[in-house]
DNA sequence: TAATATTGTTATGCATAATAACATAAATCA
DNA sequence: TGATTTATGTTATTATGCATAACAATATTA
């Protein structure tokens, strides 16, 4: 039972990246799992709850994805009654997400448990840390635009 | 054109990381399309021109996916003559993975482009502070036992 | 007014990832 | 030894994430 080597692999900033991701993202998976939310539907609730007259297009800009993908989960946080989509008299075209009080209550749930679930898994990690990390990590997310 | 709060988002870690991540990914789509390489593929690749003759079993284990999902990144290498599967003697279950010549020729092509476009995209940031950030990956990642 | 752009939507496809079920072969154990 | 269990690779299936094309309705602009 060789140990298998990826060192090639761990000069890359991105491969430790993907791999810490998973870890948090499976953790977060399972927290969400009994409120029976996904990464985006969550993600989309709490901007809504943060938001509260967004538009869908809007939205799908700050959660870095195409308007398409975003239809159905919208679709899902209506249905389930969790938000509302109302006509804008000022521009027909377009709706104002708003949550509902349901919607509100299970986003102050669910931080709850999101908030403490990533406590604890990254207990063992100095706060001081993780804040350098953090802003190390938002230097990344702006090398986006500033590429030549 | 209100500016979209996502405060709440940014308290989380993996918040962080997911936006990070992608900006990252989307270089290294670009990076590898030219080489006709996924993400995937090309871990898979790498991996074995480090580790020659490794089994599917092992790969997966190390590249963190099911057995079923490598099935057909180990037939697309295959096909491409990236690879070779190979009867191991002592274990008829398993084959042995070893790069063939083109392979290993892709393997140097690549680790070039991807290490040239990521140092590009991180320029801006200083290597001590991108060191520190993988260590606490590096504890992230390891936070998946440890955990109580 | 005519041409263009925006918003939300449907349809579609590709990539990633998980599970169940299976044949083959190896390891265990009784 | 033979019977049971385990490991490896595979097929099939499903869910999810993410991107593009095309479109109707509405706004904007030239």
């Amino acid at each position: 039972m060789t140990k298998i080597n990826d060192d090639t692999l761990r000069t890359f900033v991105g491969y430790h990246l993907k791999r810490s991701f998973n870890v948090i993202q499976s953790d977060l998976i399972e927290t969400l799992r009994p409120f029976d939310l996904r990464m985006l539907t969550y993600s989309a609730l709490v901007l809504i709850v943060d938001n509260p007259g967004l538009n869908q297009s809007r939205l799908s800009q700050i959660m870095d994805i195409e308007r398409p993908n975003l239809v159905v989960i919208i679709d899902e946080l209506e249905e389930r009654e969790l938000i509302t989509r109302e006509r804008v008299p000022t521009d027909r075209r377009s709706y104002a997400l708003h949550p509902t009080e349901a919607g509100r209550a299970l986003y102050r749930e669910t931080l709850d448990a999101v908030t403490q679930h990533e406590a604890k898994l990254l207990s063992g990690i100095a706060p001081e840390q993780l804040e350098q990390t953090i802003a190390t990590l938002k230097l990344i997310e702006s090398a986006k635009k500033g590429q030549a």
